[in-house]
DNA sequence: GGCCGCATGTAATCTGTTACATGATTCT
DNA sequence: AGAATCATGTAACAGATTACATGCGGCC
């Protein structure tokens, strides 16, 4: 077993994703984010931390580097994907996620990916997180049963999670219908 | 000039909120936390960053803790608020949120010190928040607007941010009658 | 001449998590 | 007898942010 110590959890898939399209070096990826469109829309980073990141996924033997000379230029350090970082970014695209909280971003950035790989890989992502959201729903009403009306605060916070599990529902529909 | 480096962000103050109903040590604070209960419901916390916290907040001149002795257990470090402290913390509970992913956890504390507080506390700061919510509705449409229609990613993220806002919106409604 | 873009990082610091440590008391 | 609660932390590590460093080329 060679040292892969940590499991990448959440922005590091998306260096992946964007790697998956076509090699690239830090910059390249750098500037990918930086600007106010696609995943950069959602997710953004600043230079050093992502460095470190392209480091460590190489260490963890998710992606593979090799140095591009170039003159006048520094050398620039270009990356792909390993079939195993291929194969674990597969999974990440396809998968709900399982809290409302991970939706801004997370489910954001899947989903950015899953239109890139086409119509019905984010059909399928879609309808997996509107059955996760059904089920969120559904806890929290029952929750909501348990709950004493003198509980004020426990109430509206509760309200609060309700209203926006069900603006995202009507949203996956939105969604659905667009693709 | 004391040293006082850093200010404190956000959890911090759940803490000094906790210590303003009445002076408490590390454990109780714990203890308040801990359960799925008010302020708890949003936001809890791990024993050894609560005790460095309060360490943190007493360098900075928030908090000052006084030993209390006891026999048979190890000293309790009691904690109050300075008056800085409580300047601080009044200044915080009474003020909107500056953005749509904060509302979450931070404006759900607010607004439950801010219920602890009374009806008028509760009610300015949800009104307070309602009109910051409405700018941000606005400015996302005037977004929208100048987006090409081909734009499909970016007009669904837009999309999702404008419908949690809605869904915010009709919820402050609520708190609004409820309180 | 000065600033922006290219292209890479390192170093220091701050923050948070995990695991560990202690030791009495009260509940089951 | 064993588990949970009381009450405090420390130490080691992981992660992120901030600031700094370099140096060329092209544009205004």
């Amino acid at each position: 077993m060679s040292p892969r110590p940590q499991s990448p959890l959440t922005f590091e898939f998306v260096l992946l994703g964007l790697l998956e399209q076509r090699p690239m070096h830090g910059y390249d990826l750098f500037k990918a984010l930086d600007r106010l469109e696609g995943v950069g829309l959602v997710w953004r980073v600043k230079q050093s931390r992502l460095y470190a990141l392209l480091d460590r996924l190489e260490g963890e033997g998710l992606l593979s580097g090799k140095v591009v000379p170039s003159q006048n230029r520094p050398d620039r350090r270009e990356y792909q994907l390993t079939e195993e970082g291929h194969a674990r970014f597969e999974t990440w695209r396809a998968s709900p996620v399982g809290h409302l909280r991970d939706v801004r971003q997370e489910f954001l950035a899947r989903l950015y990916f899953a239109l890139q790989a086409g119509q019905d890989s984010a059909r399928s992502l879609v309808s997996a997180q509107r059955d996760c959201c059904r089920r969120w729903m559904d806890e929290m009403a029952a929750q909501a049963v348990l709950l004493g009306e003198d509980r004020l605060y426990e109430i509206l916070v509760l309200r609060y999670r309700i209203s926006q599990a069900g603006a995202l529902l009507e949203w996956l529909d939105v969604c659905e219908r667009q693709i």
